[in-house]
This record gives structure tokens, sequence and C-alpha cells, in this order.
DNA sequence: AAGTTTCACAACCGCGAACAG
DNA sequence: CCTGTTCGCGGTTGTGAAACT
């Protein structure tokens, strides 16, 4: 018996969203706050499947997204949790709560992903161990950084200044913060979330203390994440950590999620990543990517 | 200028987890 | 427990714009 689809696929309107749509579903959502995503076609009117609507909402029209070009720090977010999670972009997303997971699993799949790769086929040990090398690598991430989307606009920015009321985006009319759009956080299938409405990491880290007891200690852990400590004592620690994991990852359950088939040398990267914190003058150097 | 290719982003699809009856 | 329903996630595709020939 196959699964039944999510709704029913004659005279469902399929492709881009228009802004009578979104207009029509930001209104629904602010009425009802998010979720239910089953009545919202049929409440709304709107001709497009529960999934599409939900999907509309989380990646395009919740307040708080920030669109545009991904900065240095957060690229540099994104790779450290890609080689510590995975493709776990929901995860991931939830350190970086201004940016979708749908978002960040584009960004690694059009930029970071082929950047690596190059990196890792270019690597030139000589040249990874000159710290200016990565430098230029920020520099280069900032400067190709496109600034997607923009020409669309931000539609949630728009349908704010559309409803005329930016007090709207954080607090209902009664002033009640729990009806819109701060529900995100009060429906939620896990336990433990973010803002965003997404599963912390400590959603999956009780996995890896519970099935490994011999893998990162807390603290640690939270420094390699956190990115609070940027300096040389974290970076140890963090080096500490990409010598672990390797001599560690045979093991089960969430060790095998931390085995991440092409992960960049992580060691060489997180010094690519603490030096663009410390110097902003760049040498010119060979492209690598 | 026109045709083709590549790129970047938005959106869709299918699967599995969670949940309710 | 079992079954059906709903939701969320990750992979993939579609499409318009930009770059190239």
């Amino acid at each position: 018996m196959g699964r039944p689809p999510c709704c029913e696929k004659v005279g469902i309107k399929k492709g881009p969203w228009t802004p009578e749509e979104d207009i029509i579903l930001v209104s629904y959502i602010q009425e009802h706050g998010p979720g239910n995503w089953r009545a919202v076609p049929t409440y709304t009117g709107l001709l497009r499947c529960s999934k599409s609507c939900r999907l509309r909402w989380t990646n395009y029209l919740r307040p708080g997204i920030k669109r545009g070009n991904f900065t240095t720090h957060e690229e540099g977010m994104i790779i450290h949790l890609q080689a510590l999670l995975g493709n776990k972009w929901a995860a991931i997303a939830s350190y970086l709560p201004q940016r979708t997971d749908n978002d960040i699993k584009n960004y690694w799949n059009t930029h970071l992903k082929k950047k690596i790769s190059k990196f890792q086929t270019n690597l030139d040990p000589k040249m990874a161990s000159d710290s200016n090398t990565y430098q230029l690598m920020s520099k280069n991430y900032t400067e190709n950084s496109s600034a997607y989307a923009l020409s669309a606009g931000n539609i949630s920015r728009l349908l704010e200044e559309w409803m005329g009321s930016s007090a709207k985006t954080s607090t209902a009319p009664n002033g009640n913060q729990e009806e819109f759009p701060s529900i995100m956080s009060t429906k939620n299938n896990h336990t433990e979330c973010t803002s965003s409405g997404r599963p912390s990491l400590e959603y999956y880290r009780p996995q890896i203390d519970q099935e490994n007891k011999n893998m990162i200690p807390t603290d640690e852990f939270e420094s390699i994440l956190s990115f609070n400590n940027l300096n040389d004592t974290a970076f140890e620690k963090s080096s500490c950590y990409s010598s672990k994991r390797g001599s560690e990852s045979s093991g089960t359950g969430i060790d095998q999620n931390l085995k991440v088939e092409n992960s960049p040398p992580l060691s060489f990267l997180e010094t690519w990543l603490l030096d663009e914190t410390s110097s902003q003058e760049v040498m010119e150097l060979p492209q690598i990517f």
C-alpha cells in the first residue's frame, strides 16, 4: 500500500509563488500561526499543497530570515558543522538561526562543496602550512558570494511593510508573543529546538554521549561549535578534536554520522577560519579555487 | 545579436519519524 | 501494538539570469 499523496494533484498549482499568494499565506499564518498545514489550502483557497505552503513559509516568508551574502564567519560555521554533522542541514541551520536549512544546503551544494573539493584536489602541503593561504581563501569567499534573491526582494520584509506594523513580526496585537511568529518554537516534534523552530544540536548530542562515552567532552564540543573563542586555545581544542575524530571514527551510531565522505582537512580549514578573524591583510597567492 | 551553456536559487518529491485514534 | 495521517528533512529538479561562444 503506497503512501497517499499529500494533496490532490489535480488543480494544484506548482512553480514560483506570486506576491498575492504570499500575502494570503502570511495573512493566514498571522491569524492562525504556522502549523496544521493541511488546513492551509482549504482555509485560504490557495491552489497549493500543504507542503508547498509550509516550505514557502519556512524558507522564504518567515520573519527574521537573512538573505544575501553569506559572511565568511557563516561559511566557516557551515563548513565546520557540516564536517561535524554531515548533511544535517536542519541541525546546522539551528546554529545559523537567520538562515534556512534550504539556503544552507543550496549554498553548500553550489559554493562550498565545489570550493572544498578543489581545495582538496589542489592543496599543496607547503601552501597548507601558510596561514595566509586561508586568509586569501576567506577573502575570495567573501568576494565571490553572490547576492542571491535580492532581485526578488525580501518578500518577508515587503509584507511586513505592507501590513504596516513592524510589531506584527514579533508580537501579536494583543501583545502575546507566542501568537505570531514566535509560535514557530511552540510546535515542534523535538523536545529541544531553537528560535528558528529547528531541533538544536542538543537533540543530536545525547546520542554522542550515550553511544560513545569516549567521544568529545561536552565543554570541548561547545567550544568547537560556539565559535565564541576563536583564539589559540580554541584552535588547539578543535585541532585536538580533529585528531580524536580520526582515531575514533570506527564506532556506531552518531559516530557514523560524524564520518563524512570527502570531509575537508578540518585542521587546515580551522586554521583558515581562525586566521581570517585576526587579519585583514591578504597577500596575493595562486588561485586555488 | 543570437544561440548555447553554466550558475544560483526556489521549489518539489519521496522517505521516515512522530503522533493520534 | 497497528494503522493511517501529518509533518519535517534531505536529495533532486526546474527555471530564470548571467556568462560565454
